[in-house]
DNA sequence: GATCGGGGGTGAAACGATTTAACGCAGGCC
DNA sequence: GGCCTGCGTTAAATCGTTTCACCCCCGATC
């Protein structure tokens, strides 16, 4: 029943050594012609599989690589997975993919499993900001790329975008288009990307000249719909609402606009928003929405193929740390559109 | 450095042959309890990682198992993943994630890679109805499920979600509501879940005795954002307008929605909608979707547990195909409101 | 004509675990 | 005392590859 045709069932049935059907496998050029598509035709005959845990356990080499994301729900980790599972799969890898799901337990768990499949490296968003789970990967001597997760240790990889830029970006073009009462949405603050972004925000209007009074942070517990709708009713109990919000990422933006939009504010007339991800539903919301968008499937071929290029040639790697750069994407829920007649500047 | 540390080092350190450590890893009960500390200590002294190509070799029971989607950027999918990889990572197996982008070749490179990697199971929604991938993989011995495609082949487990009923449900609704120039904006038909969410939505018309002219069919050529969008514009154009649409998934449906009411079209005073999946956006959108629900995470929870307890019991497992039931979730965009009801614009 | 060289193969030794038969030993029974 | 039993441990066989040292044969070279 299952496949118990082996290298050497081959061999005796194409009449050579088992050595010869190895070498037909893995250096064709060596082996005579004639030979050679002998022992194809035995392999075609028998159905014969390479069994790839025979061959690693031999020649040591893996073929796997791990992918630790924080929420596979999220369409930013989802495009992100896209592309690894790209590259791997033109380069022969199998990607194992592993859900932290924000817990270290589940984290630690994966990694563990990831060392015990002895994996060629491991692409991973840790949960906790101290990489406990990374030092004890690169303990076990596999090679680790950081994915959107700064860091200062030269013996590593990271790949990850500016997100300081961004936010300062996002910001700016709000300041431009005349908003002068912002509000950012933002995350905890012990998730770094909502840090840096607020850091990024507040350089925007430092850079302008502004007070920086023109903008505040309301911070909620989760980067997710649901706090973006929180924080909609939050701001629609005010007796003074700003005149515009950024948000950390796109699912607060969509949050807190379903419950504008439903509140009858208009969007972008009496409140514009600005998301972040540039997740595709962003362009599909009801007002389509402005957001800083990041190379979500670049990210990933990018850490894939530093993770496979590190085993390629061990020793000699230097590890990089590799920052994209975000990109605005101007929609019209942040265009300053005609108030009445004219452009109130 | 890599993990050179193996079972013999463990052994020589704690001063037992390998055959008691491997027994202190596998079944700690047979072997004294002052041993197996000693084991333990060295184990943790040493850092050792148990290699799994190794064990698998020898044991022939593999830790992972194979899951190839149609899309990973579809929130269905994701969900499914999810499912997949909770149970397999609570029975400590890996899930190997392969992304078929509906291409076959795609496809049939991954399935390659899974039988090299000789995993447990594979849980595949496939590209083709012909299902020549799915026949490749049981050739080689290893058990397959299916994923959200139906079969009648008793040789293989298969779960899935009854489209019939959910198309049959949206339709149901929508008429028990009121409405009666309904549109289906459906996918191409050579989609199995399109067709047999449009036989659902006929049989539900049938059922109510109107007419079947009630029920009008608006083929696209994608279930996603932009055919929706296309479709909107469309319906818009046309002198005599549906009072009511339904969706085969929610990404037509967002699409829809976002062009609607940027046309002023009210929802669902003007135009009601109902989509298909009830995916986290859905209920996040403009005007909250009603939607069919797919118990999404459950599929794939219960594909992995079929296929982890079909290997666990060779031989005596019975094939099982399952089907589960879809929900209607009924919300703004569908239910019959007052005219008159404030709405502020 | 002996030597060399090289293409084409062979065969056995790893790789690191699991598994199993066998073994030593202590105690209990006849 | 001989014998069986059970327990804890050991040593060796095994899984399917890859790799490497070596062999054989034949034509070219000096």
């Amino acid at each position: 029943m299952g496949s118990p045709v082996s290298i050497r069932d081959v061999a005796t049935r194409a009449k050579v050594s088992v050595g010869t059907v190895s070498n037909v496998l893995n250096r064709p050029e060596v082996v005579a012609p004639a030979t050679r598509d002998r022992v194809m035709g035995a392999i075609e005959e028998l159905g014969f599989v390479r069994n790839d845990a025979a061959r690693q356990l031999r020649s040591g080499t893996p073929r796997a690589i791990g992918l630790v994301v924080l929420d596979v729900g999220n369409p930013f980790f989802t495009d992100v997975a896209r592309g690894v599972e790209d590259t791997a799969s033109e380069a022969g890898h199998a990607v194992i993919l592993c859900n932290s799901d924000g817990s270290t337990q589940r984290e630690s768990r994966h990694v563990e499993l990831l060392a015990e499949q002895r994996v060629h490296g491991v692409l991973i968003t840790p949960v906790d900001t101290d990489l406990a789970a990374v030092r004890r990967l690169r303990e076990r001597g596999m090679s680790v790329v950081l994915l959107d997760h700064p860091t200062a240790d030269p013996g590593l990889c990271a790949v990850a975008v500016d997100d300081r830029a961004g936010g300062e970006q996002a910001v700016t073009h709000l300041l431009a288009e005349g908003y002068e009462r912002i509000v950012m949405v933002n995350g905890p603050s012990h998730v770094h990307q909502a840090r840096q972004r607020h850091e990024g925000a507040v350089d925007a209007v430092r850079k302008s000249g502004r007070d920086a009074g023109v903008l505040e942070e309301l911070k909620v517990p989760a980067l997710n719909v649901v706090s973006g709708q929180r924080a909609a009713e939050q701001l629609l109990a005010r007796s003074v609402r700003p005149d515009a919000v950024f948000c950390a990422n796109d699912l607060l933006a969509l949050g807190l606009l379903q419950v504008l939009v439903r509140a009858g504010v208009r969007v972008p007339e009496d409140i514009a928003i600005v998301g972040y991800d540039d997740i595709d539903f962003a362009a599909a919301a009801a007002v389509p929405l402005t957001s800083v968008r990041q190379p979500r499937q670049l990210i990933g071929r990018t850490a894939a193929e530093l993770v496979i290029a590190e085993t390629m040639t061990p020793g000699e790697h230097e590890h990089q740390h590799v920052l994209f750069a975000p990109e605005l994407v101007v929609r019209e829920s942040s265009r300053r559109v005609q108030r009445n007649r004219r452009r109130p500047r």
